[in-house]
DNA sequence: TATACAATGATACAAAGATACAATTATACA
DNA sequence: TGTATAATTGTATCTTTGTATCATTGTATA
């Protein structure tokens, strides 16, 4: 069971106290990729905090690829350590990626020109927070 | 065999992915009208997913008239797509899968931008896979 | 003091899961 | 063949879990 230990005196944000120590709590393999996080409610109620504190912590790990929050299902531990991977192999991962989706596009009978102006004329902002 | 690949970590919900990988199935041939649909459990067990997230989905392509839910029978794809709503599909089904790609690549760390080009540079001839 | 801001809490909501139920089909057996 | 019973399949409802939004609190600072 996942301890945590908060310093309400302090002047770090509870927030961020939290963030800290899950972060040091996998450093040190106390958490491992896959393992399921307390639940925002959970967590909360054993550091005798707002599940809102707990929640913004999670996101926070959630946002820096740490972690992956699932609504209705629960939070976890991503297998993936943060990945540094290299700029070569990131066009190379996009790149596998533009092929899968040209092709499932044309096994639909769009054109080539179809499939880029399908993307075109998504906003920007639809891939915030992907959790 | 019916195979659909869930995201867990998009924001798309669960559900909603389920639909859509239907209606793509169906607008590329791989599901045919009259065909049955794997019951809500076996396919729910599968996707490792409560069955109540795939009965959900099949009500959605229900109501939408795609498929046809019946208690203590099964679940099948219509005989009438209503033939007007086929290019819809195919539509909606690019669209699902634009933001899929979006998605993906923005968790590469990549903007719209250099997604579209990833696409642009690709020659047109990916097209295999047609029946 | 007053105002602005950041951190936290409160409340309502949405997505997914758990459990019990109803309709249909399959099976056993007289 | 007919009927009772079990198994299968979708449905209804409530619970669990994270999300969104606004209110409150404390603190810094003009």
């Amino acid at each position: 069971m996942l301890t945590l230990n908060l310093d309400f005196r302090s002047d770090v944000p509870l927030t961020n106290q939290i963030v800290a120590q899950i972060q040091r709590q996998l450093a040190s393999g106390v958490l491992k990729p896959g393992d399921q996080l307390p639940t925002v409610r959970a967590l909360a109620t054993t550091l005798r905090v707002n599940f809102n504190t707990v929640a913004r912590a999670y996101r926070i790990l959630d946002e820096a690829g740490i972690i992956s929050t699932q609504q209705g299902r629960g939070t976890f531990i991503l297998e993936q350590p943060p990945p540094e991977t290299s700029t070569q192999l990131r066009r190379e991962a996009l790149n596998a990626l533009a092929r899968r989706y040209l092709e499932e596009a044309h096994r639909l009978g769009f054109s080539k020109q179809e499939a880029l102006q399908a993307i075109a004329q998504r906003n920007e902002t639809a891939t915030e927070g992907h959790t």
